[in-house]
DNA sequence: TTCCTTGCAAAACTTTTGCATTAAA
DNA sequence: TTTAATGCAAAAGTTTTGCAAGGAA
């Protein structure tokens, strides 16, 4: 997968009010490239076997800071990790039981005819869905 | 909340062909009294504070049991930790982002109206929704 | 006796944090 | 120069595992 310019990758940084260090520009170069899911562990192997000098603690403060700005989604398909998914427009999830394999349901292809009213006091802050698959028999 | 009869829990037991020890008999009886979202530690606390005599391995591994056999489900609602459903019947759920509580959303008070068709050679294993509800300012 | 279960401690894993060093503005 | 970010190691939190001891059949 080829990274993202890092000049884009700088000026959408700054654009956040994230200063654009080294280590920033060559996360967000890998995972803004395209839609993807990656976990900290597998970012943290790419990026150092590209030859990247990165710590794994830097790429968890990373990681937190580019969700906290809404540049990436932090997802809880598995218990077992945290998966961090570049595209934050709304959408919605497949995920395959046998692969772990994560795969995007763009929000069209969902409609809700009901849906129940949230408690008295709260309202509806996100939705999410994921379809779990297993192999076809 | 009142435990459920052990005699009973002993007997659902013995019904999934897990033997009724004491310890496994305990977490039943506490679990399945009611629908509820419990983590490991919490009822690795009530059961101690209740008098019980049980190790953290002994919840882990029996709550792993019972997922296993279908009588408890087990949910990745944040990252954090797992929790563990004492309904197994097809629901989805109500995320309280402020207080992390969980509520049952039943499955009548949710249509779907359009579903993706699951990619080819695999089907749907089964739908995990999850509201975020945040409180209405 | 034989097999399974438990408890304890240690290990495994993921994620966070403290702090000295380094880089950015 | 001043402030913020990084790297390392250690800590923290959750879950699993190895193994000796205990309990059920």
């Amino acid at each position: 997968m080829e990274p993202q310019a890092p000049a884009a990758c700088e000026q959408r940084l700054a654009h956040c009010g994230i200063r654009p260090t080294a280590q920033r520009v060559r996360i967000a170069s890998l995972l803004l490239s395209a839609p993807q899911h990656l976990s900290a562990e597998q970012i943290l192997a790419q990026l150092r076997s590209a030859g990247a000098r990165i710590s794994k603690a830097t790429v968890y403060n990373t990681l937190n800071l580019f969700a906290a700005h809404g540049l990436i989604r932090q997802l809880s398909v598995d218990g077992s990790r945290a998966w961090f998914d570049s595209n934050v427009d709304p959408h919605y999830h497949f995920h395959d039981l046998e692969s772990g394999a994560l795969i995007d349901v763009p929000v069209p292809s969902v409609e809700f005819s009901r849906l129940p009213p949230p408690p008295p006091g709260t309202e509806v802050a996100g939705i999410d869905l994921v379809i779990r698959l297993r192999k076809k028999m």
